[in-house]
DNA sequence: GTCTATAGACCGATAGAC
DNA sequence: GTCTATCGGTCTATAGAC
């Protein structure tokens, strides 16, 4: 999962397209205008379009593991919990207009559905929320914090509030969900 | 907004085919293949693919507007609150694998962007759920709420829960955000 | 690593018969 | 309301030069 300079133009280039049109209602022809290229170049990076899709959707979901590891490290149960949803927030709302539409994109959805290293991710960011407990309600729990999250910033209610108050506005509701 | 027996055929089979390939990824062939029918049979009802795209889009938020206005004849204020929160978890339930992306589609989103219904039915849903504060904690609020219900039923983690419990835990979920 | 050029399939959309 | 047939354009992907 290191990408070199290239592979990283195309990765960057594919999510903001992703985000705007959707990952069917993206070619590569748009990939390689947006860098700059031809689509030949493109091809050099990556054989398939699937093969783009899936570095794009792993490389965003490194953000949110790197954010894991951080909170994996805190000194206590809670300050591992605020870690990570502080850290989801920042995520969440640096990315406002490309995180939602990406994560719930079906095909990206399709991909991460068989990926062990998404599953994983998931299973650690859930144990840091709720600890052991991998019960039904505490994975609704999770999914419900999650959703809330990424997708509330890309909510025409929200498009005219600044960063800080959204920011503090998510933080307020993760809170009241998980007291 | 009345569809024809046909016209509905094409909408349901869009719905269905957006949620699972995404709008880009939705051809008038596949359109066509899912209802039985040649792509000419579609062009009979809809004269472009946009067309379609807005006559789902808008069935969906007529879906979302019946639950509004059912709340709205509610008794109280606590009541009408009441009753838009089970129905918008009630629609989210039904439309697990649906409902989430296609809300969150680039290509629906873009639409609604500038929709006049669509805003209207946001500022009632707004209203019922948090009184005449149109300021941008109540906006952010509502969007958190709406995210969450549309976006939980969507996640890997609630694939195996049944419709019973998930709709218990997205009801416990709003209440304490609303509390 | 980037280019030109091309192959073959599929795209949205239309014409006209039944 | 559905069909066959077709248009021009774009799609993913490849070959081969620099």
């Amino acid at each position: 999962m290191v990408l070199t300079a290239a592979q990283n133009r195309v990765v960057t280039a594919a999510l903001e397209l992703f985000a705007r049109h959707g990952v069917g209602g993206t070619s590569l022809q748009m990939i390689a205008d947006e860098i700059g290229v031809t689509k030949a170049a493109v091809y050099h990076q990556y054989n398939t379009k699937d093969e783009i899709v899936l570095a794009a959707a792993e490389t965003e979901l490194a953000r949110l593991e790197a954010v894991v590891e951080v909170a994996e490290r805190a000194p206590s149960a809670k300050a591992a919990r605020d870690a990570l949803v502080e850290g989801m927030v920042d995520l969440a709302v640096e990315g406002r207009r490309t995180v939602g539409s990406i994560l719930n994109d079906p095909v990206i959805v399709g991909f991460f559905e068989d990926h062990a290293p998404f599953r994983r991710v998931m299973t650690r960011l859930r144990t840091l929320l709720l600890g052991d407990d991998s019960g039904p309600e505490a994975r609704a729990q999770t999914a419900i914090l999650i959703a809330a999250i990424s997708g509330a910033v890309m909510h025409p209610f929200v498009a005219d509030l600044d960063d800080k108050l959204l920011r503090e506005q998510l933080l307020r509701m993760a809170r009241r969900l998980l007291s």
